[in-house]
DNA sequence: CGTAAAATTGCAACATTATAACCTAAGGAC
DNA sequence: GTCCTTAGGTTATAATGTTGCAATTTTACG
C-alpha cells in the first residue's frame, strides 16, 4: 500500500487549504485562484513535485503556463508557510502545519518517492545543541534525510 | 578579519591535496590534473563555489572548459569524499575529513557566505534520534543551517 | 614490447530549473 | 469613480546540470 493510501488524503488536502485560507486572512493576503490550484496541486501529488511539473498540470486545466505563474505562487506558499521546497529534489511539497516556516526536515524515500515531515521539536532539539556548542545564530534550517520509508523496507 | 585567514589556508588546503591523493591510490583511482586542480579551486575560494565559477576559472588556465568537465571532476571528488555539495546554494565545498562521505551538514553564514561543516558525531546522534522513534532507514543525510556566524555577529 | 580493454577527456548539443523586465489587469481604499 | 497597490501575462534569458559519442590516454596482460 503507498504511503499516498495510509490516510484520508482528500481530508489531508481540505485541511490544508483551510490552514492557507487562514492564514491568508490574518494576514490580509490574497488567495488568488493560482496559488489555491497550485497548492492543491502540491497536496494531491503528495510527493514532492517540481515546478515545470506543476506548470504542466496547471497547463492542461487551461491555466496561464508561463513558469513565472507557478515560481510566483510558489513563493507566496512558501512565504506563507504551507508548502516547503526540498533543494536535493528541485522540489515542493505541502505543509499542514505552518508556523515553523523557517525550519524544514524531511525523510525522503528513495523508493517510493514520498517525503514525510520530520516533527519540528526533533529539528529545535538539534538547534538548540548546536547553538550551545558552536557560536552561530540560526535563523533557519534545512534537513533532507534519505532512505527507506517502513513500508519500502518492508516490501524489499 | 575573514574567516578564510584564521588560520593557515595554504596548509589547508595541501592537507586536502593529501588526502584526496592517499584515498585515490588506496582505492585504485585516478588523481588527473583536471581533478586535482578543480579539487585546489574549491579550497582556494574556501567558500561555496558553484560549477560554473569553477569552470571559469579552470577556463582561465587554459583547461578545457566545457561543463561535463568540471561536473565530472566534481562527481568524483563526491564519490571520493572529498567535497560536499550544498544543495541549497548549488554550490560545492572542500571536505577534509572524508569517511562520512554520505552525511553532511553546514552552517552557512549569510553575511561572509562561509559554510562550516559540521561534526560527524552530532548528526549521528541526531540519526539515532530519529531512528529510534521512526522507523526510517537513513542512508544519506544533508543539513543545511543558514545564519550568522561569530564574526559577522560580532561585526554587526 | 604490443595489443586489447577500460577509464578519462573533448566536444556539441540539449534538458531542466529559475529569474528579469516590462506591461496589463484586477482589487481595495478613499 | 479615481488612485494605488497587488497580482498576473508575456517574452526572453540566465543559471544549473546532463546525454551521447568520438578521441585519447592509461592500464592490464600476454
Amino acid at each position: 500500500m503507498p504511503a499516498s493510501q495510509q490516510h484520508d488524503h482528500n481530508h489531508c488536502i481540505s485541511t490544508a487549504m483551510d490552514t492557507a485560507r487562514t492564514l491568508c486572512e490574518q494576514r490580509g493576503l490574497r488567495m488568488t485562484p493560482v496559488r489555491r490550484r497550485v497548492l492543491e496541486l502540491v497536496w494531491q501529488n503528495h510527493k514532492p513535485t517540481g515546478a515545470y511539473d506543476l506548470l504542466a498540470q496547471l497547463s492542461e486545466e487551461g491555466f496561464n503556463s508561463a513558469p513565472p505563474t507557478v515560481y510566483r505562487a510558489l513563493d507566496f506558499l512558501l512565504e506563507l508557510g504551507v508548502v516547503h521546497r526540498i533543494s536535493s529534489l528541485n522540489a515542493f511539497v505541502g505543509c499542514d502545519h505552518p508556523g515553523h516556516e523557517h525550519d524544514t526536515g524531511f525523510f525522503i524515500c528513495k523508493e517510493c518517492g514520498n517525503a514525510t515531515e520530520l516533527p519540528a521539536n526533533e529539528i529545535k532539539k538539534l538547534h538548540e545543541t548546536l547553538v550551545k556548542k558552536f557560536s552561530f545564530s540560526i535563523e533557519s534550517s534545512n534537513h533532507e534525510l534519505t532512505g527507506l520509508c517502513q513500508n519500502c523496507k518492508a516490501t524489499a
